[in-house]
DNA sequence: TAAAAATACTCCATAGGTATTTTAT
DNA sequence: ATAAAATACCTATGGAGTATTTTTA
């Protein structure tokens, strides 16, 4: 059987008359003739009732025509849903993202243009710590990743999306409270809440050598598990820390936010996708995403 | 695109190998590796995604797999109908009959032997005249019809099926009423019952050429339209009448039914269908509806 | 280096074309 | 007699085969 065969059936079923068939395909009447008996034979059974004046289906042929249509109305949603998948514009987007990157920014406003731009995509958050983002990109579970310093791996591709800074978060009460900025050096004489390297060894290192860079050897007196702890610790005046400058679109109450002058600290926000990535929609998301350099 | 095209996409697909695919299939690596570019190239899609031991499924390729399933399926499915139907055991078989023929017989019994065999046939009975059977099985509003006498047209087919006669319809208290026999010659005294010509003329024809071969001429007291109200008005009295013999299978309150002897009346049952009809279930039901002879 | 897919080319099966015959009213 | 489908026969497209090259981990 052949889907030229079946075209040509719907074509003599429709019109009745091989003639007037043969001429709507193109093809010259005892081809079609002979298309036609070459189906009829496979299927065992006479498709037409030939009458001097034409053709009619027969009542088995009238059974085959309804399943016909139907399947070569199928097949045409099987084309146009494919394409519209390979095009990344239905399907399935599965994406990580570091929480506090996302309160404000190109996360939240790429995500809105993806949704109202295609549509037809579900897309999949997950909110996932760095490390997590990694082994699901690698391993599948996540498409892309909203990740801070991602590290160097020829399998993955790295595209920067904002460089934030730390600031310094102090009790509202403290005498570092009404200032517009710190500079690093005043933080030797300070009690720090730090957070435990494990945790986020990339940004961990990073911190401490700008703090290094500085001259700042710094009295550290907690380490943490996250910055939410961090904070939580900053508002029973344990000590100040220093953190995400995205903590400052969800400031948390009786802590104030302050700029530090002199500390060079790189947090650069990255989506990370594998380098042989093969969801379509990823493609349509990266175009929407904007270069880090139009910040 | 091809059927065998689909078929084949759907052996790499499973495979996740051209090789392996290109065996299963019985066709050389290179041809099928062809088949599926040109696949691809006619989608605009690349359906499988190359490594270097074997293809895996793009998304698009999972796509449109779900749907080329489904499709072969869909098209098995349309087969095996299409030759269910063209054999006779799947479809509709449209029937009329004369009500009083079906109450017992050759026409209840091979309609339930059909039924039990073919379960997939729905079966459309209608109780018709003789003159609207005609009718119907002209415009295909039935397929066959049972009715008594058919007319000789080259355009039907006609298959003997019973040959009945008529009995004679007495009230219970009439003088009649306790013999086991009557002869045709007693009805000359009789005031008889009869139908008008208009409802059944090839019967009417058949039975009044019987009595004037017999010598009688009966005298009509009323015309009716049916044998029901003939049996009606035999109850009040006003005559006797000849009826069918089926109608011994429901036989009225009030009412003899006595046998007619030399009376040569002919009512043959016929199923009648057209010469050049095209309903596989009609020939199923055909080969099950005995022979007259065998009766 | 090796396994697998892609390319190059050759061949032939078969779809399609033209001319003609058969069929059924 | 006529319209339409079927048959006969020829042509050529393109599917499939063999040999070889390219690709990538």
């Amino acid at each position: 059987m052949d889907l030229r065969q079946i075209r040509y059936f719907v074509a003599v079923a429709e019109e009745e008359h091989f003639g007037r068939a043969s001429e709507r395909i193109r093809i010259a009447q005892p081809a079609l003739s002979r298309q036609i008996q070459l189906l009829e034979a496979e299927l065992g059974v006479t498709l037409f009732d030939r009458l001097p004046r034409g053709v009619k289906l027969s009542v088995a042929g009238r059974t085959f025509l309804a399943h016909c249509s139907q399947i070569m109305a199928d097949l045409g949603h099987a084309v146009s849903e494919t394409q519209a998948v390979a095009r990344g514009e239905v399907g399935v987007l599965k994406l990580g993202f570091i929480e506090v990157a996302a309160w404000n920014g190109v996360i939240p406003a790429t995500i809105m243009a993806f949704r109202d731009g295609y549509p037809g995509v579900r897309l999949v958050l997950n909110s996932l710590s760095g490390l997590e983002q990694l082994e699901g990109i690698h391993d599948g579970r996540i498409d892309a990743g909203f990740l801070y310093n991602p590290p160097p791996d020829p399998l993955l591709a790295i595209r920067p999306v904002a460089r934030h800074t730390v600031l310094l978060a102090v009790p509202k009460d403290s005498a570092l409270s009404g200032r517009a900025s710190v500079d690093v050096r005043e933080l030797v004489d300070q009690p720090v809440i730090s957070f435990h390297r494990r945790e986020s060894p990339v940004y961990h290192d990073e911190l401490h050598r700008g703090l290094f860079q500085a001259g700042v050897a710094v009295d550290v007196v907690h380490e943490a598990i996250n910055e939410a702890e961090m904070l939580a610790l900053v508002t029973t005046g344990m000590g100040v820390a220093l953190v995400n400058e995205c903590q400052k679109w969800r400031p948390p109450h009786g802590i104030i936010l302050v700029r530090v002058d002199n500390l060079d600290v790189g947090l650069d926000l990255a989506l990370v996708y594998r380098r042989d990535h093969t969801v379509p929609a990823l493609a349509r998301f990266l175009a929407l995403l904007p270069d880090q350099t139009s910040f």
